[in-house]
Parts: C-alpha cells; sequence; structure tokens
DNA sequence: GCTTGGCACTCAGCGCGTGCGAGTGCCAGC
DNA sequence: GCTGGCACTCGCACGCGCTGAGTGCCAAGC
C-alpha cells in the first residue's frame, strides 16, 4: 500500500504534467517547488521510485522527470480527484445555450458544441435512444393505391419514416381503421412492448386486407428494432490539434475512431450504466483510442437514462474538470429533455 | 501568350508536384528525366523562369526547385487538364455501393464514404435542399385538443416535423377538413409556389377555427423557409493527416471550417450554378480554406441539380482524378434519387 | 528507519560548422 | 532558339560539444 504522501506526490505529478502543455516530463526539483509537499527534493525522489516501481508513472527516458502512466492516471481519478463543480456563471451559460434549442437536433447540435467548447475537447452525443423511448404516434399516410408511408413519432421528438409497397391496394377507409386502431394500442408505450401489442391486430381485418396490414406492422417493427442502431453526433475535432506534438500518428486513429460511429456507439455502450465512466487510454479497447481518454456518462429525460453522452481527449487531460463539465451538461440536457 | 511547351513544362510540373508526397520542389533536370519534353534541361530552366515571371509558379526558397502556384493549378485545370473518366470496375463499385442504400440518410451517408474513400480527401455532401423539391404530402396529427404536430414529407423522402401549439381547441373533422384542403393545393407543388396556394385557405373555415389555420398555415411555410438551411454530411476527415508535413496550422482552420456548416453551405452555394466547380486556395473566400482546394458538382434527381457535392483537399491534389471521382459519383446518386 | 544534502552520471535538446546535392542563372557556341 | 558548361546558392543531414534538468546512490543526521 502507498503511503498517504506518496499518493500527495502522484496527484503533484498529475497536476502537473496536465498543466502544461509542453512535452516535458516532471521532475522532483519542480515538484517541491510548486507543491508544498514539506519534504525535500531527495525524498520525492524516493518516493518517485517507488511509484515507478508500482507502475504508477515512468520514464519517458533515462535521467528525464516521470510522467504518470494509465494506471497512474487510473488512481488519480479513482481516489486522488473529485469531479469539479462548475461555477454559477458556469452553470448559467449553459442552461441558457441549451435553453435556446428549437428541436430534438438543435438540443443534441448545442449539446455537441457545448461539450468541446468547455473540456476544449472532442465531444460525442448520443441521439436519445429508441430503446427505452415510448411511441407518442404512429402515422400511417397513402401516398398511391398500394403505397404507404409509415411515420413514427417518438416521446423524445424523433421521427423515422418508411415507405411501404403493399401486396394489395389499400383504401382509405382501411388505412384509416388501421391508424386508428395501431396507435389506440401503441401510443404511450415502449418500444419494447410493442410486438405482443400489435401481434392480433391483422385479424380485425378482412382477409384481403390482412396482407397489408401483416406488412406494414412487420414494417413497423423493423423500424423499432433497426433504429435502435443509435445515432450520434461529434464535433470539437478541430481540438485534435492540441493533442501532442507529434501529430499524425496520434491524431489519424481517433480521426478514423470518429468516422467510424459503430466503434463509438460500442464505446460508449461499454461504459457500464448511465453513471460517469472514465476509460483511460489502453482500457479503451479500441486500439486506436489507446492514447486518449473517453469520459462518458448517460442522461435522459427522467430518472432513467436514455442515451449517453461524453468527450475523448487524450490521457494527459484535465479529469476533475472535465468530469464535471460533462456531468453538468449531462445533467442540463435531461432537463431540456424533460420539459418538451 | 505562353508558347506550347511551356504549358507543357507547367503541366508536367504540376504531375511531378502533385504525383509524390515529399515536400521536395520540382527542378529542371528531373523534369526532363520523366517527361519525354524533347529538350534540354537547361531550355527547361528557361521556360520555368518564364513560367516564374508569369506567376504560374514559384521557388519556397533560393536554389530550390519550382512549385505551382493557385494561378498554375487553375491554369493546369482550365486548359492543360481533362476530366479523367472513371475505369468500368469502378463506375460498377461505385454503383454496386449506392445501390445498397434503404434510406435518404443512407444514401448521403454512403455517397460521403465512398466520396471520401474514392479521392482520398474530405468529402461533402449537402443534403437534397428543399428550395427545389416539390411537397409530397402534408400530414397533421391531433396530439392534443390544442396541439398539433405537422409533419412535411418531400419528393426526396425528406421529412419535417413541427410542434403546434393552437390558439384554441381544434377538433379532429376541422383537422381533417384542413389535412385535406392542404394537399389537395399543394402536393405535388414546389416549395416556392406553396405561400399563393394557401393563402386564401382561413377563409373556407369557421371563425373560430381561423385563428388555429393561420398558425398551423404560417408554421408550415416557416418549415418550408427555415429549413431551407441546409444540412450536410461530412466524412473522410482523417485523410486530413495526408495533408502537409506541418500539421497543426494547415489542418486547425480545415478543421473548424468542416465543423461551421454556414462555411461550408456558403462554399458549395457560391460554387455557381451545377457544373463542376474548382475553387483553387485563395479563390475560395474563407480565409481557413485558403490552402485547400474545392472541387463540387451539382447532383439532382432529375435535368435540375437540387444540392451539391465535393470534396475539399490539398491545393496539391489529382485534379482530373478528383473531378472524375466528385463527376461519377453525383452522377450515380442522382440517378438512386430519381429511381426512389 | 526516514529524511536529507551531496555528488557523479545520464541524456535530450540546442547551436554550430561542414559537406553534399539538387537546383538555379548566365553565357558562349552551335 | 537550343544546348552544354560553369559558378553559385542554400536547404538539409550529420556530427560535435555544451548545458541543464533530472536521476540514483550514499553517508550523515534527526
Amino acid at each position: 500500500m502507498l503511503s498517504e504522501r506518496r499518493l500527495e506526490v502522484l496527484r503533484a505529478i498529475v497536476q502537473d504534467y496536465v498543466g502544461t502543455d509542453e512535452p516535458v516530463a516532471v521532475g522532483s526539483k519542480a515538484l517541491t517547488e510548486r507543491h508544498r509537499l514539506g519534504v525535500s527534493p531527495a525524498t520525492v525522489r524516493n518516493d518517485m521510485a517507488a511509484l515507478e516501481d508500482e507502475g504508477y508513472i515512468a520514464q519517458p527516458h533515462t535521467s528525464a522527470g516521470r510522467i504518470p502512466t494509465d494506471k497512474g492516471y487510473r488512481l488519480f481519478v479513482d481516489k486522488l480527484a473529485g469531479v469539479k463543480p462548475m461555477t454559477a456563471p458556469e452553470r448559467r451559460a449553459i442552461q441558457n445555450f441549451l435553453d435556446g434549442a428549437v428541436d430534438l437536433d438543435d438540443v443534441v447540435g448545442r449539446t455537441v458544441r457545448l461539450l468541446a467548447q468547455l473540456t476544449r475537447q472532442v465531444a460525442v452525443v448520443q441521439y436519445p435512444s429508441l430503446t427505452r423511448s415510448t411511441v407518442r404516434h404512429v402515422e400511417l399516410l397513402s401516398l398511391a393505391p398500394a403505397r404507404v408511408m409509415l411515420v413514427l413519432i417518438t416521446d423524445t421528438g424523433r421521427v423515422e419514416q418508411r415507405m411501404i409497397d403493399c401486396p394489395a391496394p389499400f383504401g382509405e377507409t382501411s388505412l384509416a381503421d388501421l391508424r386508428a386502431r395501431l396507435n389506440s394500442r401503441v401510443a404511450g408505450r415502449r418500444f419494447a412492448d410493442v410486438p405482443q401489442l400489435v401481434q392480433d391486430l391483422p385479424d380485425a381485418f378482412e382477409a384481403e386486407d390482412r396482407g397489408t396490414v401483416a406488412t406494414v406492422l412487420s414494417t413497423l417493427l423493423e423500424t423499432l428494432v433497426e433504429e435502435t442502431e443509435e445515432r450520434l453526433m461529434i464535433g470539437g475535432t478541430a481540438n485534435l490539434t492540441r493533442f501532442g506534438h507529434d501529430f499524425p500518428l496520434t491524431i489519424r486513429p481517433v480521426l478514423e475512431a470518429l468516422e467510424e460511429q459503430v466503434v463509438l456507439l460500442k464505446l460508449l455502450g461499454e461504459a457500464g450504466d448511465s453513471s460517469m465512466t472514465v476509460r483511460i487510454g489502453h482500457e479503451n479497447a479500441y486500439e486506436g483510442l489507446n492514447s486518449t481518454s473517453v469520459v462518458s456518462v448517460g442522461y435522459g429525460s427522467g430518472d432513467e437514462a436514455v442515451a449517453k453522452l461524453g468527450v475523448v481527449g487524450p490521457t494527459r487531460m484535465d479529469y476533475p474538470g472535465t468530469m464535471g463539465a460533462v456531468r453538468a451538461v449531462a445533467r442540463y440536457v435531461g432537463q431540456i429533455l424533460a420539459e418538451s
């Protein structure tokens, strides 16, 4: 077990290292000067040697200072650092900025910009997921005798549409009937419950219409399932330029990961439940993100998280500040969604 | 006026410079070796001096080779290079890839990926614009006694929705009436024509409903106008890492521009009509893109362009190849849209 | 048994001088 | 007007030595 002071030394190292943009490692002398550790550089050196033995810090090259390892950051985040709360003006700014949103796209767009700006990193915001949402309304439009458009509206304001070619012409009356029956059954219900709720619906129709009704229903179910493949928005990629001084190699895989929404969704998905999650460096399953950290948290309109948001930045980041910003933004987005 | 041979020399310089990734300028000896110019290096040197006087090429530093200036690229694109057509296998690949798309988002998504991959640059695809589209259907849903949802469906498969709070409760009958009247007037019509077409619609309703009808109509018109602010999708940002060897400075403003959709839309908008447009370096109004070139072209489902797509890459790019890819993709996307 | 000051050692980064090579401009001759 | 020759220019890579921050170890002190 590490002594109290050694932990203090680790904290000091992380803070100093993160606090500057220079590619410089931090040494014992500088540490004692900037922090009131109450001991001499020599002592700190001993502690640093111990910390290095335990794998919390490392030397980039012999006779240089130390930099934190992923393990070191991990300890820092878990034990040494809290979440830095936003100041009151910051909170007001967040709220004001988000309050101006007019629709779901706008909410997500504003959130992503806000998060990127606050953290000066790349922001990722998942659209409220369909899985946990409920159906607000299902609309059926007849575009041609045997062509129907299905429009699905969710409680989070999301709209999905599908074109359906019917096996047989379908009259306006039947369509209106189906529309009414469908809505009375599924409106306000959770997506997951819809399949059972509509199962016996074709039975209520004339034989000639059953094929079409079945087609419409299966399209609806498909939409519910397929579109659970969730969308997301990213922003602040320009902040990648602040990454390291050894650019192309670091930045390229990150840009690639950001374009692969699948990767990002998996990343957010893996991040446990809705509580704040920090994945540091190699803790990220995706190789391209091995020198980045991902801070994410669930957000939702009620008690329950409907999606996640977060940022991805260099492992050398201000964890308390980033976590504070992410948490605050998630909270306010949740409020906005609950209101609308 | 430049002699035939001097133009040939310029072409050779551009081709050689663009053909390598090294930061090396191209010199007279190397030119004569790689191209059958039929003259000696000394002659080429004279020609190069002349080309430099005219501003088509420049020396990065004394006693180095020459590199093309923006003006040089301009001449190259206008007079010296054609559009390199795609090979048959490439065309098949494009078609196959785009054919798999299931909805509009998918078409745009696939297009952007395809374009990025083919050109190895950053791809930008504008969603089919609403301005030039026609209305396929307008749907009104009653969500609560005084709450109506407006859904607008365009011929390009785009769907926009708006929530409307009515000044007074609005019965289902009136709603159905309004829905029917609306659609009979605007279905199949161009957005631009809608305002006149619905102008006198409130007159057909009872006094108590007129306020609501007016509200609905103004929301519809707003949607038509506001949503003309067009959306776009970008991809292939990872290709930015191939930009220059002097990274951060070049790449940062480009990433920033790419995040500002307004900038990009303006960029595409400025690019004249629907024909292929190439904007080279400083020809781009936006400062951050002064060291990039933008190749764009309109695409559409019929004869008329409904939106634009293109790529942004370094001025040092393979113009014929890029133009070929952009043109081919635009053509096939147009086909796909026409079919659906 | 920690802590501390001292000391020898290491090594990345920097500035500087050198040589190389690609490229240029100019000129006289064909 | 083209060509070969020639002197000149410089960016770049390489090697060198210096400097300074930082380390590890050790013996003395609390």
